[in-house]
DNA sequence: TAGATTGTTAATCGATTAACAATC
DNA sequence: TAGATTGTTAATCGATTAACAATC
């Protein structure tokens, strides 16, 4: 199974694939084609067929792919066959929300620890979480060996709070703060930022 | 001004722009250049330059881009020059960060109504507003002529809650729910999804 | 076998970059 | 004027699509 040097344009589409192969497993089904899998991921299926195959041939001719192999393959080349340890920082209401997300478990995640600066919020809980002091952050994720992070603290003090735990070690990034992130190469960062999801669609409203 | 036939993916790259603009500006900074402008976005400067160019004239040739200006241009442009109402519907942890995110207020945005199906979370309140009984959401999205929805109820709901919408006029969504929505041409859909996001990056660290 | 659907090739289409004349 | 930076052109690069032989 090749996984070398794949457009980061198709890596990002594997996501969309595995959870809606998910959802159809979720429901039953066992089978599916890349013309069936192409409506319901609004991707053209010479598109999903193409980007299946740089990474092997899932698929049998005639019948399709096997909806719980096709599974394995993807979690295994998105590397989410393992439970990634997962930090929040910032417990905001976003920090939150993240922390109490459902939709992680089962897709590869696990929010493992919590943190803030204010002093009325540290040591407080949240889910199964007691919040803690963004002062130990580096020690804590360092020792715990955390590779991702869940940014949601305002904007003026995400790149700092990044560049230290960039430093420990951390080399993935979810922004939820409104700027873009200077990182090292090799760093990734994913922005969500739900303002400018809305301007990506006004512009098309009459 | 030309705004027409522009393709998608130069659309996306405008909330980018006026949000780095906004950010300096807010630190007090009134002009900049495509090569400023490329290190905070990280994207090339000939890129933004060419991408600006398809709406106008907006620079200078030796002195840039005066940022104010820019910035209104921007704002016409992705037609956040206004403020529009978006409704939020699903008000468990994700809707109630969303109904209370400050960064819509600067962006052309205002939560206008918040809607939920459990009748132990109808008529309580989320910062200003009293829940409201998602079974009138539809006289209440159209008399209210919402253009904009955030969806952020259970996977199972969302296509059901998405349909309704579109038949009173809605034709942009923020969609939450860890699925692709069927929508009819002409409608927006923009997804959020922490964990594909996060699946994003898993595939490039070791 | 006949029908269906993959994996892959070649063609098309579109996006990005490099370079520079125009001009502030 | 000299220096800086835009707007734009042409070249390059990469992604998508259409078509079909292979084959289950």
């Amino acid at each position: 199974m090749n996984t070398e040097n794949i457009p980061d344009i198709i890596v990002s589409r594997i996501p969309v694939y595995l959870r809606a192969l998910q959802r159809m497993s979720e429901n039953g089904i066992t089978s599916t084609s890349s013309q069936e899998l192409s409506e319901k991921v609004r991707i053209s299926a010479a598109q999903i067929r193409k980007d299946l195959s740089q990474f092997g041939e899932f698929g049998k001719q005639g019948t399709g792919y096997h909806i719980p192999f096709l599974m394995d393959r993807l979690r295994q080349i998105l590397k989410v066959d393992r439970i990634w340890d997962v930090a929040v920082v910032g417990m905001g209401d976003i920090g939150h929300a993240l922390a109490r997300y459902p939709g992680f478990a089962n897709r590869g995640f696990r929010v493992a620890m919590c943190f803030d600066s204010d002093p009325a919020k540290i040591g407080t809980k949240v889910g199964d979480f007691v919040i803690r002091d963004v002062a130990n952050m580096q020690a804590d994720v360092k020792e715990a060996g955390i590779k991702m992070a869940m940014i949601t603290v305002p904007a003026a003090a995400a790149q700092d709070v990044v560049d230290k735990l960039v430093e420990v070690g951390v080399c993935g990034f979810l922004n939820y703060a409104p700027l873009s992130l200077q990182v090292p190469p090799g760093i990734k960062v994913q922005h969500i930022d739900p303002a400018v999801g809305l301007q990506r669609m006004t512009y098309y409203i009459e």
